[in-house]
DNA sequence: CCTGTCTTCAGGGCCACAGATGGGG
DNA sequence: GCCCCCATCTGTGGCCCTGAAGACA
């Protein structure tokens, strides 16, 4: 790894990829990663502006500069430095091969360089995008109280923190960043690009087995062919029961409890989103989908974002849903490393950000910070690990078995617990 | 600040037995 | 190739034990 890119040694490199261990210039890395559908699968995310070595996580929109966590902990982590109040923008990953305006759009300051505009351009080709009438039903979370991210850029600037929020993306909405359901932001109100946006809509219906693109994008279906994910394995195996309920019950569902009774009845764990990376999903006012899709398909692009050994274990944020079917985000049990694949993201999880040294440097209220560690904490705790019974049968015996000190004993002998009848024998 | 004690939590093992699996005739 | 028989393996849930981690004095 270094400055030149590992695969053509010609250009500079830009991006790296965790899969590859490898930083690629970026026509490089397109090529690379269209290769098959495997390939397209790698997360990359931009390459540390300072060592060369490590894939950033935060961009710094002061000295406008991508670093990775041990630079930004170099250059920020000391609340002594004058540096150490810089505002910062989480960076996160992407997979597939967008074109340059979907990666202008992920990360808004890439075409602040000259070099990458000059490669996008030049290599990828910018793809003209019909509009699309994408106001209604969508409603996205805006970001965790512990996240540090678009948070640092100006409240004014309204357009473009919604764009980052949206956008930086592969981790907004296909990824991991975490986010509190009561924090939504309605989209009607945002100015998106809507070709991203689409990519979010019918990356996701592209996972839904026998879902045709050019059903819904026409003409365009060749530009999402890329974020095609049908050979995603989603093994979801209450996929039907839990999706075939058609939107036109939307509303008995949501006035029977919404999802949260939902979950409940179909036996498998609800997470808070906190814990959870926000996935956009359609609402019924789309208007195009009879089904709901299995949120967590939509990693879609995303794919490693979780790097999907998932539980079919949803995570769905029923205020959202209420507001619009808007689903949030999944996954079943992802792990530190899952999230760690997209960047920062994680860290709201595991602790504290290198960045955010346990001061006041942060432009983060941290008493927003701290009522969402506590929620999550509190979600946490409560959290039901619900585990895939591969044989009813078994399970129906066993959940009739007679018990002495929780072991099972043979017919007939005596027994100290009887789930039938609760009773003891002796 | 260090040390020892107590509490809390997570993970693994145990048990019987029906069903799955694989080998041999 | 197909069928049958037999031995072995697998998985199921509740309780208990153990070690790690955190809280507290």
């Amino acid at each position: 790894m270094g400055f030149m890119c590992d695969f053509c040694g010609d250009q500079r490199s830009m991006v790296y990829c965790r899969s590859d261990a490898a930083c690629l210039c970026l026509s490089c890395d397109r090529n690379v990663h269209s290769a098959n559908a495997l390939s397209r699968r790698h997360t990359r995310t931009l390459l540390c502006e300072r060592c060369h070595l490590q894939p950033s996580t935060v961009r710094c929109i002061e000295e406008r500069v991508s670093l990775c966590q041990n630079c930004d902990w170099t250059g920020h982590g000391t609340s002594t430095l004058a540096s150490s109040s810089h505002k910062r923008q989480t960076i996160n990953c992407y997979s597939g091969c967008p074109s340059a305006a979907e990666l202008s759009c992920i990360w808004s300051f890439v075409l602040d360089v000259p070099s990458v505009n000059d490669a996008c351009e030049k290599e990828l080709g910018l793809m003209s995008i019909a509009e699309t009438d994408l106001t209604g039903a969508w409603s996205l979370s805006e970001n965790n109280a512990g996240q540090r991210m678009p948070r640092s850029t100006e409240a004014s600037d309204v357009c473009s923190r919604e764009k980052s929020n949206v956008l930086v993306g592969s981790s907004s909405l296909f990824g991991s960043r975490p986010h509190t359901s009561d924090q939504s932001v309605e989209l009607d109100n945002v100015a998106l690009p809507k070709d991203l946006l689409r990519h979010h809509i019918f990356g996701m219906q592209f996972c839904c087995p026998g879902t045709k693109v050019a059903e819904f994008c026409g003409e365009d279906a060749d530009l999402y062919k890329e974020f095609d994910m049908d050979e995603m394995d989603l093994n979801l195996e209450n996929y039907e029961d839990l999706f075939s309920m058609s939107l036109n019950h939307s509303e008995e569902f949501f006035e029977n409890g919404g999802i949260d009774s939902f979950f409940e009845a179909k036996g498998l764990s609800f997470e808070d989103s906190v814990s959870h990376s926000a996935v956009a999903a359609e609402g019924s006012s789309v208007g195009v989908v009879q089904q709901m899709q299995p949120a967590y398909s939509n990693g879609a692009s995303a794919d490693s974002v979780m790097s999907t050994k998932t539980e079919p274990i949803l995570c769905f944020n029923s205020r959202q849903a209420q507001s619009g079917m808007s689903f949030s985000g999944l996954t079943g049990e992802s792990s530190a490393g899952d999230h760690q694949d997209c960047g920062a993201s994680s860290m709201f999880l595991m602790g504290e950000p290198p960045w955010c040294a346990p001061s006041t440097e942060s432009s983060f209220p941290s008493t927003d910070r701290n009522s969402a560690v506590q929620r999550y904490k509190e979600k946490k705790k409560t959290r039901k690990f619900e585990k895939t019974v591969r044989y009813a049968t078994r399970k129906a015996r066993a959940d009739v078995r007679r018990r002495v000190k929780g072991r099972f004993v043979k017919a007939g002998e005596a027994y100290d617990y009887d789930p039938l009848n609760q009773a003891r024998s002796c």
